[in-house]
Formats: C-alpha cells, sequence, structure tokens
DNA sequence: GTCATTACTAGTACAGTGTGCTAGTCTCGC
DNA sequence: GCGAGACTAGCACACTGTACTAGTAATGAC
C-alpha cells in the first residue's frame, strides 16, 4: 500500500478543467495566432488528452470554452469613459478612442513579434477550423469597436437629421479594425518616423467615414 | 480534324505542371472553400506528391500559382481604362481599381516575403536614411493611388456643388494605402478566407470617405 | 456495510496534414 | 557515349483531430 503521499493533493487542488482552461489561454497569450491543438494544450496543462476531450470533446468546444473565459475577464478602459463625454464632437471621441487603441497596440513589445510569427506561420493557409482561435478573438475586438461605433453614430444620428437608415456597426468596425491594421503595420516597416505625422489624419477620415454613413 | 490523337500524347500532352494546376482549380470550383491539400491535389492531378513538389515546393506555392492563374484571366490594363468610364458612379470605379490592387498585391508572393521579413527585422525603427528605398516604393504607388483619388474627385465635384474646398488628394491616397496594408496583413493572418467576403465592403467605406470629403 | 453507476483519467489507434528526403527515369547538349 | 539537369515517384517524419478502450476514483442506492 505506501500510500507515502497525496493525500489532499488527489482531489484536484484545482480542477482539471481550470487547468486546461489556463494553459490554453496562457498559450493563446504567448501566441494569439496560436493553433490550441489538444495535444500541446493537454501537455501544458499537464493532463492527457483523454481528460481534455472529456470536458472538451471537441477542439471547437475547447477554443469556445476558452474564448468565453477571455472574453468574461475583458476589463473597460478608462479610454471608455471618454466615449460619452457629449461635449466634443462625436468623431473626436472616436478618433481618441482609436488612437489610444493603436498606441496600445504599439506600445506592446511583443506585438511586432507575433505579428511576425503569425506571417511566418508555416502553413498560414490554414483552414477555418485551425484558424478558429484567431477569429474568435478578433470576433472580440471587433466586438468593442462596434459598440463604440453603435453608440457615437446612434448619438450622432440625433442631433442631425434622421438619416442612418440601415447602418451597419459590424461592417463599420471591421474596416476600423482593418485601418488600425494597417497603421500597425506600417508602423513595423521601415521609415515609420515619417509616416507616424499622418496617423491622426488617417485615423480621422477613418472615423468620419464610420459616423457619416447616412445618405 | 482526322487524326484526333495522341500523336503529341508521348511527351506530356499537357504539361505536368499544367494538370496540377487545372486540377486544384478543378477542385476550387467544386467547392471553394477547398483546402487543396497537396495530396488530394496530386492525386486529382494524377501525379505523385513528389512530381507536384518539384513544381510547388510548398502548398503556399501551389495556392499562390492557382490563384494568380484564375486572377490573370482579368488582366489589370483594362481597370485603368474603368477609370473613365463616367458611365459607372466614381466611388464604383475607384473600389474597382482598389479591387485590382488588393488582388495583385496578393497575388504577389515576393510581396508578403518582402513585408515579412522588413517585420522580421530585429530592430526596425531604421533612421529614414536606411528607409529611402522603402519610402520611394511607397510614394510610387500612393502618387498613383493620388492620381486616381484627384481625377475622380474632381469629377464628382463637377457634378454637384463646387465643394471640395482644401482638398487634400495625398491625404486621402496615403488613407487608402494604409487600408490596403490592412487588408494585405489580415489575409495573411490564419482565417484569410472567411475574411475576404468583407473586402468589397471595406473597400467601398474607404472610397466614399475619400470621395465624399465635401462637407 | 456492499455494490453499481457515474465521473473522470490515461493511453493508444487511425486517418489525415505539410514537408524533407532519396532514388530512379528521362531528355537534352556536348 | 555520357554527363548534367529536369522531372517523377514514393517513403519517412512530425504533426494534426478524433474515436476508442481500459482503468481509477467518487457518489449514491440499497
Amino acid at each position: 500500500m505506501t500510500e507515502e503521499v497525496t493525500v489532499p493533493e488527489r482531489q484536484t487542488p484545482v480542477s482539471t478543467r481550470e487547468r486546461i482552461l489556463s494553459a490554453a489561454a496562457a498559450m493563446l497569450a504567448d501566441d494569439p495566432a496560436a493553433t490550441l491543438s489538444v495535444r500541446a494544450v493537454a501537455q501544458r496543462a499537464g493532463v492527457s488528452t483523454g481528460s481534455l476531450r472529456h470536458f472538451f470533446p471537441t477542439q471547437r468546444d475547447l477554443i469556445d470554452a476558452v474564448v468565453a473565459a477571455i472574453a468574461a475577464i475583458q476589463p473597460t478602459d478608462e479610454l471608455e469613459s471618454a466615449l460619452h463625454d457629449t461635449t466634443r464632437p462625436a468623431v473626436e471621441r472616436l478618433v481618441d478612442l482609436l488612437r489610444g487603441t493603436l498606441r496600445d497596440a504599439l506600445a506592446d513589445e511583443s506585438a511586432r513579434a507575433r505579428l511576425r510569427s503569425a506571417l511566418a506561420a508555416p502553413s498560414s493557409i490554414a483552414t477555418d477550423e485551425q484558424a478558429a482561435p484567431t477569429l474568435a478573438l478578433e470576433r472580440l475586438a471587433l466586438r468593442q469597436i462596434a459598440g463604440w461605433v453603435t453608440t457615437l453614430h446612434a448619438e450622432a444620428a440625433d442631433d442631425s437629421d434622421t438619416g442612418a437608415l440601415q447602418f451597419d456597426a459590424d461592417a463599420g468596425a471591421r474596416f476600423l479594425g482593418t485601418v488600425l491594421t494597417g497603421l500597425v503595420t506600417e508602423q513595423a516597416l521601415p521609415g515609420a518616423l515619417s509616416r507616424a505625422a499622418f496617423h491622426d489624419g488617417t485615423l480621422r477620415i477613418a472615423a468620419t467615414a464610420v459616423l457619416s454613413t447616412r445618405r
């Protein structure tokens, strides 16, 4: 019998499920473009693939759970407070929010490394299945931007004409996301200094475009 | 055509490369979301994976070649002629031009490689001196876009109010360039397939924004 | 108490993926 | 002839997701 150990450890101090989720989240933090392969997550969590598959029968289930967990933690920036400062034009506020997002992205030292690793991925064609983590996180970010756009657009439409028929906040958010991606990429390219001066102009054009979709 | 057969068949009636490409194109026609796995394409083309890999060392090369072949059906030069096709809305024409530019950029493997290597540079701070080539090429592209914008904007301002005070074509071109950069980058990231559907929407927002700078 | 049902863990097996590698064939220039 | 290079074929490796079985621990019924 021996029973030399494990008396308290026997009953999972942290549940296996928790360990799996936190391992997956850590991997996603290391590399947002990670595929979150079942085996890799299980190994990092220190459990077997069988255990993992008991809680998450399919990879999709795992990814959904991880993204949901991350989404639950999402804190609200102080930038958000500027969102409702109605003393300033809506476009200016949106530009501020975008500028803040851009600044955060550029300030992150590892951002460029992650972008590079994503681009250097061996098979970056990747089926949509493999891209699921990336897409899910992207959707999360876009949802936040879409929230800003919806708020500001409703407000703008309020003090002008009724307008804004069939306004598509998702398309606007996606558009703004693309603009930010472009700015981040350009900033990682040579000659960044001479381009930085144009950021505000570009952001203003983009913000104006999204907030004046009436017509 | 009496002699309907086989005289030239002895020596690869259709080159292996052609067969591979047409097989891949056929598979893409069957299912636009097909993954185009190396083995599946080789089997459908009736060649071995080794042969396929001789012509297309990597899956990326294969897909690029297929996309390029499909894209080649519609040459770019005629896009320019569409610039002055006043029967169509200016925004539509600008979207077409941008779409063509984007397509060319995506089909160009060396463009991706350059983007990757530029981002991989350890300290990409790089003085503006070193960045001279990059900036020169960029200026060239932006000048072309600025030309389009100027032409189309002048036309649009013509049939509406005088407007367009202090219109800045350079800022608009730079903005459009950033959008294109963003799209190219996103397309190199995982999940590109599911994002491609939004390209037109994003380009249309951008084009509209640039061409309606009056106020 | 015993015992059965359930929850969980571990590990293996299979089919599929991209890519590296070697060995063979074939054709062309000398 | 014959050597060099283009081409072809196929296997091996390291991955991937998932199905599957076997074993262990906890829980509840009786």
